[in-house]
DNA sequence: CCACTATATAACAATATGGTTATGAATAAG
DNA sequence: CTTATTCATAACCATATTGTTATATAGTGG
């Protein structure tokens, strides 16, 4: 069984676009409600076109949105991406405990009288 | 007031380290239970140092752990890193609800015959 | 049309990432 | 000691990421 890399472009984009601080900070910001460009890129100590990009990272991986206003670009979370992430961790996580409930199961089938590993 | 870069190293490495499907793959066959490098190597279409170089990128984010046991490498899930990332994610649903819910404190506190912005 | 503001894009450089092959080191076993 | 197995590391290459500066584009207002 071979498995193929590309299994989940979307997972990557959004965890992708997490893995930077910057980008985090953006989204905090967000959640005090829609921004211009320059408005986010205000406390950061970097170009506006680096927070350009940064945003576009974001817009890709589906966690803000942005339409026009005037002149102004505004920038709104889209919470829904980061719900895609939860799912995944969940399962990790079921899987986790499942696994080790089912261990549990076995150790407590054996009687003390014999020892397994794991 | 100027953000700093490395303000979250921690999840800067766990979410870099799950932006990569195989890593993720990684991390689910090990919720099956501990595994050796060359098993977790197996499925993929990939040679051995670079499963080998994944495993250490999830190491070092502190999601897997390793010993030894015999000449085997056994890695095992670490779930406490995962962990970590789950307060950050609801302190953005958090903020998020809250200002969506003052938002709607202040629309309800507004009388029909007057409009403030945001 | 002109000028101003907000934002995007292009071009570039430095560094990071992810893969490969070749090889080294540690343990187990004959 | 020798050999086989498991795994790590080194050297290398291609591509991606992230920042910079310079410039282009799009609305807004006179």
């Amino acid at each position: 069984m071979v498995m193929n890399k590309s299994s989940d472009l979307s997972l990557d984009r959004i965890f992708s676009a997490l893995a930077d601080s910057t980008r985090r900070a953006i989204l905090m910001k967000l959640t005090n409600g829609d921004e211009g460009v320059m408005d986010l890129a205000a406390p950061f100590d970097m170009s506006q076109p680096a927070i350009s990009r940064h945003i576009k990272v974001l817009e890709n991986a589906g966690l803000v949105t942005r339409h026009r206003q005037g002149t102004h670009r505004m920038c709104r979370l889209a919470p829904d991406a980061l719900d895609e992430i939860e799912p995944w961790l969940n399962m990790i996580a079921d899987r986790y405990r499942n696994k080790y409930d089912r261990l549990d199961t076995v150790l407590a089938a054996m009687t003390p009288t014999k020892q397994g590993d794991e």
